[in-house]
DNA sequence: GTTAAGTATCTCGATATCGAGATACTTTCG
DNA sequence: CGAAAGTATCTCGATATCGAGATACTTAAC
C-alpha cells in the first residue's frame, strides 16, 4: 500500500506545484483585500500602475498587469464608465491611447492602496524579511528566465 | 531622470509582484505544453492527479487542482464526455462521487505526461538544482503560511 | 433518536478572460 | 518614395471560472 518513499523526487515538478500553490494562496489575500473596495484584481492593477507611474499608453499598462490586450480594453472600459480613468489619444505616436487617473480615480486609489499594501505585507509574512529578500531574488531569476525561454521556440520538440 | 536609487524598497510588495510574474511565465510554459495535446490546464490537472493517485472523490481532486467546485464539475463533465474519466457513486460515503481514469484516459495521460514533465523541467531551469530546492522550500513555507492566514479572519481590519 | 451543523456535489446565471481578426498608424528598407 | 513588416488598440464570439444556492447525505450534540 505504501510506495517506496520517493525521497528526492522530481524537484522541478514539485517546484512548479508549490509555485502555483503559493501564488494561489497569496492571490486569495490580494483578491479578498481588493474586494473590500468593490474592485476586481485587474481593475485594481490598472489603477495602481497609473497611480505609481502616471499617464501610460494602454500597451504599457497591459504589459504590467499580465492580461491580454482584449481584456485590458474591457477593464479600462469599465473604469472609464465609473469615472476613475480617462482615455486620451497619443501625441507622438497616434496609434497609442494614453490612460490616466481622473481626480476621482486618484482619490480612490490613494485611499485604498495603503490598506491593501498592509494586507499584502501580512500575506507574505510567513517568511522573515531576510527570507523574503531571498525568495524575491530567486523568483526574479526564475521568472525572467522562464519568460525569456517563451520565445526560444526550440523548447517544445 | 534617474530616481535616487530606492535601494531596499517595499520588499513584501515586490515579492508579490515577482511571484505573480514568475507564476505567469511558468504557467505559460505549462499551458503551451498542454495545448499540444488538445487539453486545457485544468483538464490536464484532473487527468494527472487521477493518474498519480488513483481513484479519488471529486472534492479531493478539487483541492489539488485549485479551482472551485462548480468548475470541477464542469471540467469533469467534459472529460467524461470525451471518455477519459468515469464517475462512480461513493461506497462508504454516499455523498461522494469517485473519479477514475478510463483505459483511454490512462493511455492518454501516460503518453503525454513525460513530455509535459520535460517541458516543465526546462521552464524552471533558470535556477540550478540547488537553487530550485531552495526556492521549493521558501515557496512551500510562504504558501502554507499564506493559506493558514486565509482563515484567520483578524487579518483584514 | 431527533435536530442541527457540516460536507459533497451539482445547477444556473453572471462575468472575466482569451484568441483571432480588423483597423489604423509607424518604422524599416529597398 | 513606396511597399512590407511591425505595433497599438479594439471588436466580437467562445469559454473557463466563479459565486450563490439547491439537494442529498453524514456527523455531532443533546
Amino acid at each position: 500500500m505504501n510506495r517506496p518513499a520517493p525521497i528526492r523526487r522530481n524537484v522541478p515538478l514539485e517546484l512548479w506545484v508549490v509555485l502555483a500553490r503559493a501564488f494561489d494562496a497569496v492571490e486569495r489575500h490580494s483578491r479578498a483585500s481588493i474586494a473590500r473596495f468593490g474592485l476586481g484584481t485587474t481593475e485594481f492593477g490598472v489603477l495602481e500602475v497609473l497611480y505609481h507611474k502616471g499617464e501610460l499608453p494602454v500597451c504599457e499598462v497591459q504589459r504590467r498587469i499580465l492580461v491580454e490586450s482584449s481584456s485590458t480594453t474591457y477593464v479600462v472600459d469599465k473604469l472609464v464608465a465609473r469615472g476613475l480613468v480617462r482615455r486620451r489619444p497619443g501625441q507622438e505616436d497616434r496609434r497609442e491611447v494614453l490612460l490616466a487617473l481622473t481626480p476621482a480615480g486618484r482619490l480612490l486609489i490613494a485611499r485604498i492602496f495603503p490598506s491593501h499594501a498592509a494586507a499584502m505585507r501580512r500575506a507574505v509574512s510567513g517568511l522573515s524579511p531576510r527570507w523574503q529578500a531571498q525568495a524575491l531574488d530567486l523568483l526574479r531569476r526564475l521568472g525572467l528566465d522562464a519568460a525569456r525561454r517563451l520565445h526560444h521556440k526550440g523548447d517544445l520538440p
